[in-house]
DNA sequence: TTGAAAGCGCTAACAC
DNA sequence: GTGTTAGCGCTTTCAA
C-alpha cells in the first residue's frame, strides 16, 4: 500500500551505499558517469520520489512560500495569488495560503504556523483590522524574507509591490474633468488605509493641477460597499449646489452609486459622470459599463514573487535585505459611465 | 539573527533531557505537574516553536492538504478556496495551492509535489483537457487520501463533492415553464464534461415532466463564453419557430445572450427569458438582472474538507477508504431576467 | 570514485 | 518521573 522507496532501498538494490545514490541522483560531482546513470535508471523503475521533508530537514530550506490575504473570496486577492503561484510553480516554490479574514490575530496564528513550517519566505497583504504590526517585524527577525503587496506599511521598511493610488486616483478624476464634468465629488474610503488615503490625495491633486477648488462638502467619507455608494449619492444630490460626476473609492462604492442614480432618474453619462478603482469583472457588464482603474492584480502577484525571489537569494549570499519597492503603473479603463464627450480621454 | 530555539536548548536550560521536554510541551503523562510547568514557562520566555518539519519526518504526518484547482483567478474556486482554508484553519492544518490551468501536465506536476511533500491529503478539480486519470489514482495507491469537488469523475471510485448539476437545470428550465414561457432552448457546454451533460440532462427531463417535446433545433451546443451566448441567440432568433426562453449552461454565456438581445431590441424578461447557472457575483448587477442556480461554492469547500479529515481518520484506524459522494443541493436565485409573471415560482 | 558516520529536530521504546 | 537510545530520510563532511 504506502509503497515508500527510499534512497537507502536504491542502494541496497545496487549493491551501493546511500551516500553514493544521493549524489548521484543530485548530479554532483564526484560519481562515475555509469553509476549516475544506473542509479537514476534504477529510481525511475523504483518509482522513487525524493521526501522533501527529510530533505527541508537537512537543508534548512523547504521551498515554500507562505502567503496571507483576508480572503480568497474576494476576487483581486485570488487574482493576485493567481499570479504569485504561476510564478512559484515555474521557479521549483510551492505555495501555502492563509487567510487572514482581516483580523489581526489570524494573521498572527499564520505567521505563526509559517515560521514553524520554516517557509523560505512569506508574502502578505495587511488585514484592515491590523493596527500594530510586531507579528510583522517578528517575521524579519527571525531572518525571514517578507514582502507586502497591495496594502503595505511604509513605516516598517518592509519591501512591497504596490500599485500607485495616487497616480490611479489622478488619472479618474482628470479624465472627468476632461469631459467637461465641472463640479466632482470624490467618495472616499476609511483613511487608516493608506491606500484609500492616496486616492482622495490623487483626487485633490487632480483638481488643483486644473485650478479646480477642492470643496470639502464634496467629499463623501463612507466605506467599501454599494449601500455606501447609494448614500453617498443620496447626500450629494440633496446639497444645494450638487455635484455632476463623482470618482468612488472602489468599484463597488461606484456601484452603489450608480444604482442610486438610475433609481433617481439621473443620466449616465450624460447628466453625471461615474468612475470607479479596481477594475472588477462586472464593470463591462453593468449597463452602462463602468470606467474604472486596473490595479495589475496578476502582475502585482507575479513582481511580489520576484522581490521575494531576490531577497531570498540576498539573505543566502549576504544577509543583508535591500530594501525596496515596486510602485505599479495603474492602467485606466474608461467606460461608457464616464465618456460624456464622444473621444476618449 | 536566526535565533531558533530547540528543544535541546530548553533542554540544557533547565538541566533535562531532551525527551522530558518534549513530553512536557506535548502535555504526555509521565511528567510531573512541577517540570511540565516549567518547561512549558521556559519555552515560553525562550520563544520556542516547534519545528513542524522534524515533526513531521518523525510522525509521517505534516498537517498540509494539497489543493488542485484550475486557476485561482476564476471566482468559483477562489470561493471554494475559501471554504476550505476556513475549516482548515480551524482543524489545524494548513492549505498548499497548485493551479493546474486546466492542463493534465500541470495536474500531474502538482501531484507529484504533493506527494513529495507528504500531504495529509489531496482535494482535486479536475482539469478540463483531463482525458486520462492514471496520475489520480496514483494517489490512492499511495494511501493518501483524496477528494474530488465539483469536477469529478465517477467512474474512478473516488469520494467526492459536487452540486446536483441535474437537478439545478432541472429547476432553471421548470421556472422558466412555470413564468409560462412556450418554447424553451438550452445553450449546451462541451459533452464531454460531465457537469455539462448532467445540465443538458436536467433540462430534458425537466421538459418531459411537463410534457414538452424536447426539440433538437432549441439546443445549441457551445461553450462557455459570452461569445458563444450571443451566436447561440443569433442562431435561434433565426428559426423558422425561435425560443422565447433560453437556460444557459453558464452565467457568461447566459450574459453573451442578454447582449445580444438587447441588441437585437428583444425586451427581457417581457418576450424572452434568460437563466443561467453558477451565480456569479456580476448576475444581481446588470441590466436586467440575471437568474442563475447558485452553486453553494464555499459550502462545497468546507464539506469537501470535512470529507477529505473522514477518509485520514479511517485511513489510519483501518486503511479503508470508504467510498461516498456528497452532492450538495442548488439553490435557485430568480431574478429579473426570468420573471415575466408578477409571481415567483 | 565510493563508503562510513554524523546530524538536521523531534518523539517513542525501553530502561532506570 | 526521567534519561538513554534510536531512527524518521536525507546530505555532507571526512576517510579510504
Amino acid at each position: 500500500m504506502n509503497n515508500k522507496v527510499t534512497i537507502a532501498d536504491i542502494a541496497k538494490e545496487l549493491n551501493l551505499t546511500g551516500a553514493t545514490v544521493s549524489r548521484a541522483l543530485n548530479n554532483r560531482k564526484g560519481t562515475s558517469e555509469e553509476t549516475r546513470k544506473m542509479v537514476q535508471e534504477a529510481a525511475e523503475r523504483m518509482n522513487y520520489r525524493r521526501d522533501r521533508i527529510a530533505w527541508s530537514l537537512r537543508s534548512g530550506r523547504t521551498n515554500i512560500i507562505g502567503v496571507i490575504i483576508p480572503s480568497a473570496e474576494i476576487n483581486f486577492f485570488g487574482s493576485v495569488v493567481h499570479g504569485i503561484e504561476s510564478m512559484a510553480n515555474q521557479h521549483g516554490y510551492n505555495v501555502l495560503i492563509y487567510q487572514s479574514n482581516e483580523q489581526p490575530e489570524y494573521e498572527k496564528k499564520g505567521i505563526e504556523t509559517f515560521l514553524s513550517t520554516r517557509v523560505d519566505g512569506i508574502l502578505a497583504s495587511i488585514a484592515k483590522e491590523t493596527m500594530e504590526f510586531s507579528h510583522y517585524l517578528e517575521i524579519r527577525e527571525r531572518g525571514v524574507p517578507l514582502v507586502f503587496f497591495d496594502r503595505a506599511n511604509d513605516s516598517l521598511n518592509i519591501p512591497s509591490v504596490v500599485v500607485d493610488d495616487y497616480k490611479g486616483a489622478y488619472y479618474a478624476t482628470e479624465h472627468l474633468i476632461r469631459q467637461g464634468y465641472k463640479r466632482i465629488a470624490h467618495i472616499a474610503g476609511q483613511q487608516h488605509l493608506k491606500i484609500f488615503k492616496d486616492r482622495l490625495e490623487g483626487y485633490k491633486a487632480a483638481l488643483a493641477a486644473y485650478g479646480i477648488p477642492v470643496e470639502d462638502e464634496l467629499v463623501y467619507f463612507g466605506n467599501v460597499s454599494i449601500d455606501a455608494g447609494r448614500q453617498a449619492i443620496q447626500h450629494l444630490l440633496q446639497l444645494p449646489s450638487p455635484p455632476d460626476a463623482v470618482f468612488a473609492v472602489e468599484d463597488f462604492t461606484a456601484l452603489g452609486a450608480v444604482k442610486e442614480l438610475k433609481d433617481q432618474k439621473v443620466e449616465i453619462p450624460a447628466e453625471f459622470g461615474v468612475i470607479g478603482f479596481a477594475n472588477e469583472s462586472f464593470d463591462e457588464h453593468i449597463t452602462p459599463s463602468l470606467s474604472s482603474i486596473d490595479q495589475q492584480t496578476v502582475q502585482m502577484g507575479k513582481e511580489a514573487f520576484r522581490l521575494l525571489m531576490e531577497l531570498i537569494a540576498d539573505g543566502e549570499s549576504t544577509g543583508v535585505q535591500t530594501r525596496s519597492k515596486i510602485v505599479l503603473e495603474p492602467v485606466p479603463r474608461y467606460r461608457q459611465s464616464s465618456q460624456r464627450s464622444g473621444k476618449i480621454s
